[in-house]
RNA sequence: GCGGACGUGGCGAAACCGGUAGACGCAGCAGACUUAAAAUCUGUUUUCCGGAAGGGAGUGCGGGUUCGAGUCCCGCCGUCCGCACCA
């Protein structure tokens, strides 16, 4: 018994593929291209099998798709600016650029120890000014075009460290190395417009028929569009007035208060004289510019003092109050609260005791007891106490209250987005600079472009907080490209999620030089035919993405909507935590089981074993790459990476499951290379006919290929690769007994062992060539097409069918395929057992399902 | 809080459009080979009653639609993901 020797055979196929450049994509407009692209990672350190999943599906797709003679683009890359690299600086004093290469390199060689199919040639990282100059160029593009503009908005501010924090720094409202708590800080940043577009983003979804549904439907809800009144309120002793949005304006004649956000103008001019709204304002941006803190944080409130009118009956005045769950960034930055009718403003009026007037009433409730409580009431309903609008259901009041808003000058229909612009302005060193200059005399001035890229300083410290650009001795010094006078440089860096916007056209040329992408190249790779990745990304990246190729596409650059023909993504991959008793989480490694219970390998102390999570450095539950690849071998990681869970679902890494994708590993191996049967040489011509037991064997062969095509269709990994088992248990039975001639077998079983080695191929590449060299096979197995199933071979003749009375089973059948009713019902009836069920009774019915049920009902 | 998903044996899962629930694998049990172990191979394995034939129950919980529901509808419970400066 011979034993597969991964090792020697890994490096040597691998070696054979880069030797003939097997994976290179050259463009060939004879050929249907294929593109294919798995989320570039951040380079933050070293691969865990968890990463792993993601590439090794990506490349089952491309070894399927390049079998079937697609010209295949398969390319991968970095995302390699970003804070972490920034955090290890600052930890280990390590320069962030050298840390970034350094990871760079460590996680490029354990990629190609899996023996993914990329086209190495097209390797690119972000970090690079051969990357970034071209993201210099299209944001001053995007600056000509408007679609990029500068306004003021809000970051999170560490008082101690005098720093801008991300929402994931901010831990409980505190800053995460200080524990100072947070406060807001108004900053003039760059914005790009992407609301421009939210009308085609959305409309556009419908078209992404290869996206996940929800997917689609996560960004429709972000992009949140939503039709409704902008009106005005005048203020009692005030000749201003304030603005207010929404969506209810049927619930008009309910207000009982009108709120606005603690960033509203209006709260920072209060704020001015009173010094209770300060202080409440002051609290209210304790807890960040996180919109889950926000609004999973206590309802609280000020009450401004300030009165204003009601737009229908002008004797009635509400109060205007400051209140911590209205969002600046959504509508005008203040509403109406109708407590009756929306959960926030009851929750806020119980609290505050602010009155409560239904004013939609359900039609099976009696108008005279109706009232809420603690309880919303937002469904249908006929309108009372509501002046002109009595009697009207909720959609005709809408319709009617914005009229006479119009009528009286004082407000308009209008359709809101919840969707924002995106600011891409981050306080950081390891970013692509903003190429703009501010000067003085002459405002904001564009880098000129023939000076691009604007670079990075290199020598950079990173010993006090803050950015590094913004305290380096000369960098931001410049004269004015304009006037020539003293100005300084922008020291703001772009949102990591600009580099990611467009690096999938980036890989279409990525060595050209004058511009981000050749036009040819794009036009003949774009878009991406498969995108893979975590569903983490299903809104930001994707909608980044899109809109990134519009704006493209309007600055003249391609002519593509959208960048992303069919989406997968992704689940995790979990493994168990482990906990000493100390409360300090362990490796896997660190963990044995002895007598039943796990423990220390270290001192045998006792250990805790927590939940399935996520694999991560933090909690210590990771399985390094490179160490699996060494145990087991690539292929072995890969099928087992693929095997026992669907790709969109969480996938748990265990040790039982590794061992046995390995003995798989070994059983196909021994399969091929030590048959049951001596087999006749490749291309041997078929017998004249087969016996029983050959043509079964021949069938089952024919119909894996058409359900393995199917499933690989599908992305249903695991069930491929179930059927692929399936097939090798079945192939392995021929033993040349039985009826038939023993050549039948063998040749069956040769065809059978040829079908399994380009079935297993996208999935265990080295081992499926190798195998294929040891049959006999010509030629490299990468090169060779996908195999076809014969149709004659996959139907079956008869079938079986079950037997149901009253709709529970009694019995199976074999009737002939598509058999017609009289013929089912007969032999179906002629079951003793179906006998026994009926009970003597007739059948008063007999329901067919074509070579599936026959169903009694009695 | 808002938005999205998921829930099937001891475990990972399969079940196409509403049609035989549990394919395939892991673990377990029994056996073969072996001095022994490992490796490998064979059988068995949802659960309850039964010697068997056969029968009952069963897809998170409670209802409903249907000849027939894991699948569709309504209401709960639980878990996970995203929420705009992590990538």
């Amino acid at each position: 018994m011979s034993r597969y020797n991964f090792k020697e055979t890994e490096a040597k196929w691998q070696a054979a593929w880069n030797a003939q450049g097997t994976f290179r994509a050259v463009e060939d407009p004879s050929r249907p291209k294929y593109y294919v692209l798995e989320m570039f990672p951040y380079p933050s350190g070293r691969l865990h099998v968890g990463h792993a999943r993601n590439y090794a599906l990506g490349d089952v797709v491309a070894r399927y798709k390049r079998a079937q003679g697609f010209n295949v683009l398969h390319p991968m890359g970095w995302d390699a600016f970003g804070l972490p690299a920034e955090n290890a600086a600052i930890a280990n004093k390590v320069h962030p650029a050298k840390w970034t290469f350094q990871n760079i390199d460590v996680m490029g060689g354990q990629l190609r120890l899996l023996g993914l199919s990329y086209d190495w040639s097209r390797e690119l990282a972000t970090c690079t000014p051969e990357y970034y100059v071209h993201e210099q160029r299209l944001f001053l593009d995007f600056l000509d075009k408007g679609l990029a503009y500068r306004k003021e908005s809000w970051v999170n501010w560490d008082p101690v460290d005098q720093t801008v924090l991300a929402n994931e720094q901010v831990i409980d409202g505190r800053g995460w190395r200080t524990g100072a708590p947070v406060e807001k800080r108004k900053l003039s940043q760059w914005f790009l417009r992407i609301t421009h577009y939210a009308e085609e983003l959305l409309d556009a979804l419908a078209t992404l028929d290869r996206w996940p549904d929800k997917v689609r439907l996560m960004q429709e809800r972000w992009i949140g569009k939503s039709s409704g009144l902008r009106f005005r309120f005048d203020m009692v002793g005030r000749p201003d007035t304030i603005e207010v949005f929404t969506t209810r304006p049927d619930t008009l004649y309910g207000a009982s208060f009108v709120a606005l956000s603690p960033n509203h103008p209006l709260a920072a001019e209060l704020a001015e004289k009173d010094p209770k709204v300060a202080a409440f304002i002051a609290e209210c941006n304790r807890l960040g510019t996180s919109e889950a803190a926000i609004e999973t944080a206590e309802k609280l409130g000020h009450d401004t003092g300030l009165r204003v009118a009601h737009p229908f009956d002008p004797d009635r005045t509400l109060p205007v109050w400051i209140a911590n769950f209205v969002l600046m960034e959504y509508g005008t930055g203040a509403i109406f609260g109708c407590p009756a009718h929306d959960q926030r403003d009851i929750d806020f009026a119980r609290k505050y005791d602010l009155p409560v007037i239904p004013v939609v009433v359900p039609e099976t409730e009696d108008p005279a007891t109706f009232s809420v409580e603690n309880e919303a009431y937002t469904g249908p309903g006929l309108l009372r106490n509501s002046g002109f609008l009595d009697g009207l259901d909720v959609e005709a009041a809408k319709r009617a209250a914005i009229a006479r808003m119009e009528e009286l000058g004082r407000g308009e229909g209008t359709t809101v987005y919840r969707l924002r612009d995106w600011g891409v302005s981050r306080q950081r060193y390891w970013g692509c600079p903003i190429p703009v200059i501010h000067c003085d005399a002459c405002g904001v001035v564009p880098v000129p472009r023939d000076q691009l890229p604007v670079t990075l300083p290199e020598d950079v410290s990173f010993d006090r907080p803050g950015n590094p650009l913004e305290h380096h001795p000369t960098w931001k010094h410049v004269s004015c490209p304009q006037c020539g006078g003293a100005a300084r440089r922008e020291t703001d860096t772009f949102d990591t999620f600009f580099e990611s916007s467009w690096y999938f056209a980036r890989f279409a040329s990525p060595q050209y030089a004058k511009g981000p992408f050749t036009r040819e190249a794009a036009q003949y790779w774009l878009p991406v035919d498969q995108y893979i990745g975590g569903v983490e990304h299903a809104v930001l990246h994707l909608l980044y993405s899109r809109f990134f190729t519009r704006a493209m596409r309007d600055c003249g650059y391609l002519d593509l909507a959208e960048p992303f023909a069919g989406l997968m993504t992704q689940g995790m991959v979990t493994h168990a935590t482990y906990r000493e008793a100390g409360g300090d989480w362990l490796y896997p490694e660190e963990v044995e089981i002895r007598d039943g219970r796990p423990v220390k390998r270290a001192g045998g102390g006792s250990v805790e074993v927590g939940r399935l999570e996520k694999m991560s450095k933090s909690k210590k539950n990771v399985v390094g790459l490179e160490h699996m690849v060494e145990t087991y071998g690539a292929d072995t990681v890969r099928l087992l990476l693929l095997s026992d869970s669907p790709p969109d679902r969480d996938l748990e890494w265990t040790e039982a499951g590794i061992d046995g994708a390995w003995r798989y590993v070994g059983r196909l191996w021994r399969f091929v290379t030590e048959p049951s049967l001596p087999l006749p040489p490749h291309g041997a011509p078929a017998p004249a006919s087969f016996g029983e037991k050959a043509l079964a064997a021949r069938r089952a062969t024919h119909k894996t290929i058409a359900a393995v095509t199917q499933d690989l269709d599908r992305f249903h990994f695991n069930k491929a690769v179930a059927r692929i088992r399936e097939l090798t248990n079945t192939l392995a039975e021929l033993d040349g007994a039985g009826e038939g001639a023993p050549e039948d077998q063998a040749w069956a079983l040769r065809e059978g062992a040829e079908v399994l080695i380009k079935l297993v191929n996208p999935l265990m590449p080295h081992l499926a060539e190798e195998l294929w060299q040891r049959i006999g096979g010509t030629g490299l197995l990468a090169d060779q097409s996908w195999p076809a199933a014969d149709p004659s071979l996959v139907v079956e003749d008869t079938v079986k069918v079950a037997v149901q009375v009253n709709g529970k089973l009694r019995a199976t059948i074999d009737l002939p395929r598509d058999a017609a009713q009289p013929e089912a019902e007969a032999a179906a009836l002629a079951e003793p057992n179906v006998q026994r069920a009926m009970e003597g009774k007739p059948a008063r019915k007999v329901i067919l399902v074509p070579n599936r049920i026959v169903n009694v009902v009695v």
